[in-house]
DNA sequence: GCGCAAGTACTCGGATATAGAGTGTCCGAGTGGACCGGG
DNA sequence: CCCGGTCCACTCGGACACTCTATATCCGAGTACTTGCGC
């Protein structure tokens, strides 16, 4: 069980554009070097993001992305089902009816129990994410180092955002 | 994010387990056999198992392996942790502070919030699987269910549960 | 007949190949601005 | 000087290699039973 670093960059980017002024677009490449990161894996991210609502991209020089909803309107659940994909990570195989002598197929209808149990886990694990949105991530604890992000945020913002017409 | 189906295999195994009588054991051939997978590859798994505690086994003839704590001491927490591994599932590469102007390091003390927010929803994940325990796998909704499950069950065990001196 | 010892069959244990998904990269399609020529 | 057309630079989009983990397999170490021999 791991989730693919995709998902910390897809995170980090949703919270930076969320960061944009109104008509402002970040171009792929911008986000990509201020997180130290491939720009054409994080492109790939970028996309998952757009087909799934999240974002939504503009081409063309000048162009970018920004967010297609509402910071407080995307949460963390979304960002990880759209990288990731929906399907939950346990997938029973039903191994119980591979073996020898497999009962009748009428008794197969309810899930197994290790299966109900384990898909429980995972809703209250979504839940939990669903609770989080993406604009309650840029308040931290500490005040100085809110402004020393968003220092250096405003200034890397003012070198690569672009407005829109 | 997707569970490795050794997961399910490890299960099922110390469910199956659990079902032993005391002073009998059951070789991993027939626990691969009971649910069509591959015996050399759940052996990995069972290994783990034991390795975490979780079973034991007894080698040479007549060997094979069984529980080594009550099955209403397992959670399937512990089974996951066991075949997993016990590292979360998102892992905080900090990325934040690989960009350019990176700010000073006493800011990077305390971990991000997105880290933050990932690893509560793990928490929540972990201890909702830390509720279920083994034992309680056995119970199912439907009688019939139950003890048709059971008559197979029986029936396998005495083929291939071995008595330990 | 009884005891002992070597052989054998069966078990788990670890090291070794293969497959698939995640990761990283490249080239092509599309678009807006810039430049140049004509009116 | 103003307008239109062409060219170009920059963006995203999708198709193509590489790498690492999960999967599957094989061979070796150890043990209890079996069997044969000697006493």
């Amino acid at each position: 069980m791991k989730l693919s670093e995709g998902v910390e960059q897809a995170i980090h980017s949703v919270a930076m554009l969320a960061g944009l002024g109104s008509n402002e677009v970040l171009p792929a490449a911008a986000l990509a070097e201020f997180h130290g990161v491939s720009t054409s894996y994080l492109l790939k991210h970028l996309r998952a993001l757009t087909d799934a609502g999240i974002a939504e991209s503009v081409p063309g020089p000048k162009g970018g992305y920004r967010l297609a909803k509402r910071p407080d309107r995307i949460t963390l659940l979304d960002v990880v089902l759209a990288i990731e994909g929906p399907e939950p990570a346990f997938r029973c195989a039903e191994i119980r009816q591979r073996g020898p002598r497999p009962l009748d197929k009428k008794f197969y209808k309810s899930p197994c129990q290790i299966n109900a149990a384990m898909l429980k886990a995972e809703q209250v694990y979504r839940a939990e994410l669903r609770k989080t949105v993406i604009s309650e991530l840029l308040v931290g604890s500490e005040p100085e180092l809110i402004e020393a992000i968003d220092e250096r945020e405003c200034w890397f913002m003012a070198r690569n955002a672009r407005p829109q017409p």
